[in-house]
DNA sequence: CTGAAAGCGCTTACAG
DNA sequence: CTGAAAGCGCTTACAG
C-alpha cells in the first residue's frame, strides 16, 4: 500500500494479483458473469485484509454525483426536527449518502460569499420537510421529495413525490375522543403558518365538531411559541361562553394553553381539557401529561429518503402517508358542570 | 460551457480568455503577486457570468482531504444537540466545510455493512460533544476538539483542544441565588451520567453547600430522563427534614422534580424551590417558569467548530470557556416556615 | 474472464 | 505574469 494514508483500490489490486478495473468491478457489485467467482472472492480477501474503503471524492468526481442529499427544514432548534434528521441520516447512511442541512426561509447554515467561501455543495437531490414548495427555488430542477407538505402541493415542474402524515385522521382521532367525553364547546388554538398540515388540521376538525349535535367552535391564532399560544388560549377562555376543551395544533402550544387555564385559576383537566399534536418530549413533561397525536417524526425522515433514493435511481415512487396515533393521557375528561370561569 | 452540466474551471478559463490555471489561482485566493489584478477581475467576472461553482468532488481528491467534519454527540434527540449542530455547520458552510453526524455510543447514523454500503466516509477531523474521550475510538488519529468534556479528558496522544461551558460558575450562581434567599435544605437531583459536565455540577454544589453555615445537602441520582428524575426528586422530599431546594442537573429533570412536587402537594416556588440547567425550550413551558442556567449550545458549536478549523490549519488553538448565566424566573423562592410535607 | 486506458474537475509544481 | 501538464482515486467502455 502507498506509504501512509489510507489503501486504495490499486492496493487491494497489487494485494489480489489483479487489475483496478476487476476490484471495481467486484467491490461494486457488478462482477457476476465478468469476473470469476475464485477472483472475486479473492479481492474481496484483500480489500478486507487492507481494510480498504473506497474514496468517496473520487467515486464521485468520476461518476459526477455527490451522494450527498440537501435536507430542507424550517427550523433545527424545534424538537420535531431533530428525529426527521436522524431517520434521513440513518436511511442514507445505509446507502453511502451523507446528509447536509439546510434551513428554510431563514437559511442560517449556508452563506452567502464568494464561490469558494461557501462552496454550494452540490447535491443529488432534496428532502424539504414542512416548508412551502417555493422553498426548492433556485433547485428546482434537483430530484425533490417533499415531506409534510400535503399532497395537492407538488411542484410546478411534474408531481413530486410525497410523504405526509394522516393529520386529518390524527385530528378526527382527538375529535371523536372529546366527544366521547361529551365536549361540545372546542377552542382550537391554531399555529398562525400558511402550511398545508395546519390547514388539514383545521379543517378536520371544523368538520368533526360540525358534524357533532349541539357542537360549537371558536379559533384563535398564534404563533408556535409559548407566550404567543397563551395570549390566544386566553382570549378563547376569556369569551362570553367559553370552550370546555382547547385543541392545540402542537404540544407546544398545549403548553401555552396549560398556562393561560392555570392563570385563570382553571384545574386541567377538572375544569378545562386539553390537547397538543406531535407528542414531543415537552408533552410528557407538562402537567398533567399531554393527550396528544403521535407523529412519527424519525420514521417520516426515514420513508423520505428511502423514497429519494428510489428516485434519484430511476424508479417513480408512490406517495405515502403516515399514521398519526391518539395517545390519551391525563389532560383531557369529560367537560364540568357549568362551573367555569370561577377562579377556584 | 459544457453542454448541459455546471460550468467548470475550464469553462470559465475559455470565458475569460485564459487558462484554467489561471482561474484556479484566482479564485482560490491566491493570486496575488502571480496574476495581473486586470486579469483577475476578469476571471471573476466570467466566473459570476458563467455562475461557476467549483466540483468538490474534485478538489477534495486532488486536496485529498474530504472538508467534511464529523459531529459526534450523544443523542440528537435531546434538545440541547439541535443548536449546537446549527452552530457548528453554521462555522462550517462559511469556510465550505460540511458537517455529518454520529451519534456514540448508540451509533445509529452509520451503518456496518460492506464497505461500499457505508463508506465510511472520509472525514477531516472531529467535533465530539458531550462524550467520553474513548468515543474517538477508530478516530484517534484524526484532528478533533473536544466539547463540553472538560479541560481534563484530553486525548492519550496529546493535548487535545476543547471547548467548555463555566458549568462550575453557572452552578456556584444557583448556589448564590438560592443561598441569598434563605435556602440552608439543598437536595441534589443529578444525572447519572459519568460526564465531566455533571462531575463539575455536583462539585460545585457541593462546594457551596459546605461553604454555607448551616447549609445541608443530599443528592439522588436518576436518568435523564423525565420518570426517572420524578422518582429521585421524590425519594429525597420523602426523607425526613427534606430539602428546601432541589437544585436539578437539567431543566428535563427539573419537570421530573416538578411532578414529584405537585405529587404531594407542595407548591412551587411556595413549599419547594426548584433549579434545572441549560435553558431548553422547556424552561419556560414549565409552571412555573423555571431558575436555571442558560448554557449557549449553538455557541459551543460555532467555537467548537472555529477552534477545529484553526486546528486544521496548522494552528494550536487554546482552550475555551463559555460561562453560563444565571436565568432567574418563577420556580424560587425564600424556604417556607416548615409547613412542609403536610399536603395544601 | 481480465486488463490497459481514458477521463471526471480540480490544484500545483514547473517551465517559460 | 501566464500556461501546459501531471495526477488525486475511481469507474467504465473497450479490446483482447
Amino acid at each position: 500500500m502507498a506509504s501512509g494514508g489510507r489503501p486504495t483500490s490499486k492496493d487491494v489490486a497489487q494485494e489480489a494479483g489483479v487489475s483496478q478495473s476487476t476490484v471495481s468491478l467486484v467491490l461494486g457489485g457488478k462482477w457476476e458473469g465478468r469476473v470469476s467467482p475464485a477472483t472475486a472472492r479473492c479481492v474481496r480477501d484483500a480489500a478486507a485484509r487492507l481494510g480498504y474503503r473506497p474514496n468517496l471524492a473520487a467515486r464521485n468526481l468520476r461518476l459526477g454525483m455527490t451522494r450527498t442529499v440537501l435536507l430542507m427544514v424550517p427550523t433545527l432548534t424545534a424538537p420535531f426536527f431533530g428525529p426527521v434528521y436522524t431517520g434521513a441520516a440513518r436511511v442514507a447512511a445505509r446507502h453511502g449518502f451523507g446528509v447536509v442541512v439546510s434551513t428554510w426561509p431563514d437559511d442560517a447554515v449556508r452563506s452567502a460569499d464568494s464561490p469558494f467561501a461557501a462552496p454550494d455543495e452540490a447535491i443529488d437531490g432534496i428532502l424539504a420537510s414542512s416548508v412551502a414548495v417555493e422553498a426548492l427555488g433556485e433547485f428546482r430542477d434537483t430530484p425533490a421529495v417533499m415531506l409534510d407538505s400535503g399532497p395537492a402541493d407538488g411542484a410546478p415542474c411534474g408531481p413530486v413525490p410525497t410523504v405526509d402524515f394522516g393529520v386529518a385522521d390524527g385530528m378526527a382521532a382527538i375529535a371523536a375522543h372529546l366527544a366521547a367525553l361529551g365536549h361540545l364547546r372546542y377552542g382550537h388554538v391554531a399555529a398562525g403558518v400558511d402550511q398545508w398540515t395546519f390547514r388539514a388540521r383545521a379543517d378536520a376538525l371544523a368538520a368533526a365538531v360540525s358534524a357533532l349535535p349541539g357542537g360549537h367552535l371558536t379559533r384563535a391564532t398564534c404563533a408556535i411559541e409559548v407566550a404567543s399560544a397563551r395570549d390566544a388560549a386566553g382570549r378563547l377562555l376569556d369569551a362570553p361562553d367559553p370552550p370546555t376543551v382547547l385543541v392545540c395544533d402542537d404540544d407546544l402550544i398545549a403548553a401555552g394553553a396549560y398556562k393561560a387555564a392555570r392563570a385563570r385559576g382553571l384545574d386541567i383537566p377538572a375544569d378545562l381539557s386539553v390537547t397538543g399534536f406531535d407528542d414531543v418530549l415537552l408533552a410528557t413533561a407538562l402537567e398533567p401529561e399531554l393527550t396528544t397525536v403521535r407523529l412519527p417524526a424519525e420514521e417520516l425522515g426515514a420513508q423520505g429518503m428511502a423514497l429519494l433514493l428510489d428516485l434519484l435511481s430511476g424508479g417513480s415512487p408512490e406517495p405515502r402517508v403516515l399514521p398519526g396515533e391518539l395517545v390519551v393521557r391525563d389532560s383531557t375528561a369529560p367537560p364540568a358542570r357549568r362551573n367555569r370561569n370561577r377562579p377556584t
